[in-house]
This record gives structure tokens, sequence and C-alpha cells, in this order.
DNA sequence: GCGCGTTCTGACACCGGTGTCCAGATTTGC
DNA sequence: GCAAATCTGGACACCGGTGTCAGAACGCGC
């Protein structure tokens, strides 16, 4: 008989084929399962070694505890949502690693939840989801981050919510602030320091303060060169590359078209780039294209398009940082503790100097 | 004095401040809970008259169930997961979308779970979720999709999921088949029939089998022209835009460089696509190329990309669909409860005759 | 009207935790 | 050294559902 190394599964010692559940801790640990409670909990009035103890067997039969018991007994989850109404779907992506980066391994989870602000059962619709999942809380990127609405809902069940804005809000320990207005106006002094003076701007739909924020940046930074928005460089579109696509249509079928164009973000960039080069122009040498946000795309056209970054990802650590504060496991990075961000212009081929 | 209409606010006739629980349906209803169970989870066991009766309680008190009371005594959750392990975030999103598409308003949730599947807890991590969450089911797309030792684990925890692979596995009512192979035919047909004969072709990872599956498709199509694949001219890199930058200098760099390039995704072709402006060439004209997915990327560059559909919103549905069955409130439509997708070659400003 | 099988219904325990409250243990104050 | 103040741990009810199983109600043939 060879002799077998029987040792019992590493993680899994289970009891008669179920996991192991808390009373099972409290009876090999000699207490009671209401302090083995505390210790998960880590409620302070613990004994330093009864701790010791629980936690020891707690490892040693590899104990976690059920989420869903928890959340029956507490009335409340380990859920985290975002709820988001955007068309740019590469903002969500880094917006949710972002959350992910921080609930990482502390027990939590994250919930998506897409909606439509002008559906007609929006608010019924997040009201449902909220007072169903009792969630730990939600992190609102705009557009859903400035519904008074929402926000009156989730007070109203007690939800914790973190707003992502791109000015300061009236409740700053609830938000995060983007400062998007700095960013527009660095690329509209960078496209006027580059000679430009028929400088026009697409700006993305009204129900984004963004798009509003964007927009007097750049005319604040078009007024420091002594510039002003003529009114038919002032083009409304919808933050949809589609959008961009007849924005630029429109600029460059103009008696006088614009020598650069400042986009309320990466996607009607890339549209601009496109209805450019209908026109027969060249980008970054006709005609200068600056966009908003850094997603990929920006780096992946030709040329790489010249745009304000946005580290959204890093919004999404703050965020969710703030929702949660204290229960997680490692102490946040100080960059995520803070609640402000200033988004940073990058240059690359898309804009270039006027020509003469 | 006006008269105000006080009438009670019309969804939430709240029991005394709580929402009302199975206890006030049952009791309203003159039925025990067991039996507003039954007609929670449509038991055929119920008579029509009481089930109607209780209905109309539900509705009028605006009751629905605990979804944590119910995982816990019923030791399932209402929560889908998607697992994933992909590079490219709009493969992600639109797998989202398509799940969601689905589960809207049936009382499932989505949980995100990305994950890297060389990381050494990769096992370990994905069993904590599974086990703690006991999830209704899960969707794997490629490439964790792949992966034997987590479809073991998820069948040790009788956890449901769906793999959506580029090839036939051998549990058919547990997966979606993409069949890349014949998308990939049609692309290399497409090149060849242009009149090209010196194509390459840029591969993905060999850790997914899609970029196996492709590469297949791809001499298969070129083979069906009399035209192999030259070695020098088969490149593999990483589903990566950099990567993808880093494989089209490889091949600008030949003595004879090929006049089209077929490539494993979206992404890769638009770094090709950046090297060979780098080498002066230009796109659709000096040098074909093409790519896979359909991404929105594709359709942004200039000139759009020619490339193969591959339709990732509705391979989530089908897989959600597949998933979750009966489950669902609404019948799915019939596409949707397939099992197979046929991808398709889009042409557009990329791809180019073969000069002389 | 009775017996009998079928179809429904409800009492009760239970899922795995947490909150309350009190008793016993320990420390402190004088 | 003893009472008072402060900690610590445990018994027990409870969160809001589901599973089990026994028994009631019903339909039907005789």
């Amino acid at each position: 008989m060879s002799r077998q190394p029987k040792r019992a599964k590493p993680e899994e010692p289970k009891f008669n084929g179920r996991r192991p559940t808390i009373n099972d801790v409290a009876r090999l640990a000699r207490v009671s399962k209401k302090t083995v409670s505390r210790v998960i909990n880590k409620s302070p009035f613990v004994k330093e070694k009864t701790r010791e103890q629980v936690d020891k067997i707690i490892t040693e039969i590899g104990y976690s505890p059920d989420p869903m018991a928890r959340g029956l007994a507490s009335k409340r989850s380990f859920l985290v949502g975002l709820i988001y109404d955007q068309p740019n779907p590469q903002y969500v992506i880094d917006m949710q690693q972002g959350i992910l980066d921080v609930i990482r391994g502390s027990g939590f989870e994250l919930l998506v939840h897409p909606c439509r602000r002008q559906a007609p059962d929006f608010l019924q619709n997040v009201r449902a989801f909220v007072e169903r999942q009792k969630l730990a809380g939600v992190v609102l990127p705009p557009s859903v981050s400035e519904d008074d609405a929402l926000i009156k809902i989730l007070q109203e069940f007690d939800c914790p919510y973190v707003r992502i804005a791109s000015v300061p809000l009236d409740e700053p320990e609830h938000s995060i602030v983007t400062h998007d207005a700095e960013g527009a106006q660095e690329a509209a002094e960078h496209l006027a320091g580059l000679g430009h003076t028929r400088i026009a701007h697409v700006s993305g739909p009204d129900s984004f303060r963004s798009a509003h924020e964007r927009r007097a940046g750049f005319v604040k930074g078009l007024k420091a060169h002594k510039l002003k928005l003529d009114k038919e460089l002032d083009v409304k579109a919808a933050y949809t590359f589609q959008s961009g696509v007849e924005a630029g249509r429109v600029l460059m079928k103009l008696k006088e078209p614009p020598t650069a164009i400042f986009c309320g973000n990466d996607e009607m960039a890339a549209g601009v780039c496109q209805a450019v080069r209908e026109a027969g122009r060249e980008i970054g040498k006709h005609v200068s294209v600056v966009g908003f946000d850094d997603s990929p795309l920006a780096s992946r056209l030709w040329p790489a398009l010249t745009t304000v970054v946005l580290p959204i990802r890093l919004m999404g650590r703050m965020a969710s940082t703030r929702l949660l504060g204290d229960s997680l496991i490692h102490e946040p990075p100080a960059e995520e503790t803070l609640g402000e961000v200033h988004p940073k212009l990058v240059v690359r081929g898309s804009s270039g100097p006027a020509r003469a």
C-alpha cells in the first residue's frame, strides 16, 4: 500500500457536503454564533484572544459568510450598483473597471444597471431596482448624476450614492468633480495658440451638464485670446459618432469653414474627422480637430486625436472608495480619496498650426 | 381651504412604513403564506380562483418578493454572472447589453466579473464568486468559455452556464457557436477575389480558440484560390491595438511586403493600419486591410474598415435566453433561441483591388 | 350517503445570518 | 475588600421567504 498523502483538500473541509456556516465556526471555536458574527463584522467589543481564536477557525475551515443571509438579516446587501445612461461605451467600461479595481476581494460585487432617462418608466425602474436590491451604494456618472428626482429616490431608500459631475455640487461628500471646463479651456488656448482664429465647437446634448461646461470652458479659453465663438461655428450634437459626422458636414459646407474644431467628446471628433475628409480636407493640416475624454478611439485614429484626458477609471476608483470607505480591506491610495479630478490636454497629430 | 386631493400614493400603500411582505399578502388574501409563495413561483397546484385572488392583492399593494429572502431559502439567487477575460472593451459592452436586453424586467440582475486567466488565483477567485453568490447562471464568452477547469467548478456547484465558442462544443445545449472560420474564409476569398496574392495574417493569441479558427478559415479561403499563407506573412499578435501596430511594422519591413492583411480582430487591424501609414503607404490602395468583429472602431476609421460582422449583442441575448429559459416573462424572439451565429463580411473602404 | 383518489392548502421547521437584551466576568474606585 | 462600573459573551427572536408533509376539500362512481 502506497502511503497516499491523505491530507484534506486544502481549502474545503466540507461539513458533510455543505459549506460551513457560522454555527460550525461557533461550535469549533467554542463561542456563540453571535460572537463569531461580531468578529466578522469587526465589532470592537471582542477580546483580542477570542478574536484570534475565531479567526483561526475561520481560515482553517475556509468559512465565508453567506451574503444572502447577511443581507436578509441586516437589510443591506453587498452589491454596488452602477446606474448609467451613457452613449459612450468606453466610458462605461472604464468606469466599471475603476469600481472593480476597488471592490475586488472585498466581498462586494458590481451590479450594472443601464437605463434611459427619457423613458417613461425611468424612475419607476430605478426605484424598483434600488428598493429590491438594498444596494450598499450606487455610482452615478453623468448624466444620471444630474437627475434630481433620482437622487431623491436614493435618499428616500437611504441608499448611499456618489455622483460624478463636471462642476462642484452642493454635497461634496457625495460627489467627484471633474472640472471639465478647465480642460476645454486648455483646448481652446491650444488651438488659439497655434494661430487659429476661426474655431468651431461641436457640443454634446443639453441633457448633459458636461456639454455646457465644456462649451463654457472653451468660450472662456477663446476669450483669453480675444476670440469669440461665431454663431455659425457653434453646433449642437449628441455625443455620438453619427451626430459628429453630421455636425462636421454642416461646418464644412459653410462659406468660410473653420480651420479648427473643438468637439465635446472623442466620438463626435471622430465623426467630424470623417466629414472633414469627405470634404477633401486633411486633418491636422487644413483643419485641426480636438476631442475630449481620451478614449481609446483617440489614439487609434490617424492622425491620432489631440484630446483632453479624463481619467475615467480613476474616477471610478474614487467614487467607489468614497462609497465603501471603511468597509474596504486595504487603505486606498491617497489619490483615490480625493474628490477632484483635473483634465489635461494631450497634443497629438490632429491639431496643427493654422496655415498662413 | 382648497380641496387637496388626498388619495394615497398610487404605488406604495406602505404597511406602517415598511414594504409589504408575503405575510401581508397572505393575510389580505385570506390564504397562507405558502399559497402566496406558490402563486409567485407559478406552481401549477393552485386553483385558478385562488391564484386570481392572490394576484389581485399583490398588484393592489404593490408587493414584490425580497430577492435576499428568496435566495436564502431556496439556495439560489436571481443574479446572472458575466465572467470574462477580454482585451476588447467593445465586446464586453455589447455582450452586457445583449444580456440586459433579455433580463430586463424579469427580476434578474447582471453581475459583472472580469478576471485574468493567467492570474495564479484565477480559479480560486471564480470559485469563491460562484459559490458565494449562488448564481442563477453565468455567461462565458471567449476565452473563459474554453477553460475546462472553470467549467468543472461550475458543474461542481451546479451553476448553470452557457459558453460562447467559435466551434461546436460537446455540450450544444450549453453553448452558442459563432463559426468564426466561415467569416475568415469569406474575408480571404474577398481579398483573393480582388486580385491579391501576397496576403498576410495577423492572428490573435493562442489562448483564444477563435484565433486558431479565424486563421484556419483564412487559410482555407486562400486555398480555394490556390493560394497559401507564406510563413513570413503569418504573424502572431495579442488582439490588442499595440500588438497590431507591432505586427504591422514587422510586415511592412519585409523585403516584399504584403498587399493585403487580414487581422484577427478590428483592434489589431487598426494597429496594422497605423503601421502601414507609418511606412508611407495608403490603406485600401497600396495595402488592403480587413478586420474581424465589426466593432464601432471599424466604422470610425478612415477609410472605414472592411471587416467580418459578429453580432455580439445578439449572442448575449441568445446566451441569456438559453440560460434563463422559462424563467423569463415574455416569449423570446425566434432568432434568440437558436444557438448558432454565422459571421458575415462587410466590405468598406479599407480593401481594394490589387494594383497591377 | 359513503368511500376513495385527486387536487389544494396551511402549519411548521428551516435557510444563515444579525439585533436585543441580559447575565456573568472583569476591572476600577474608594 | 467590596460595591459599582465596564466589558464580554450567549440565548433568543427575527429577517422574508421556501420545502415538507399531513390533512382538508373536492369530484366521482356506486
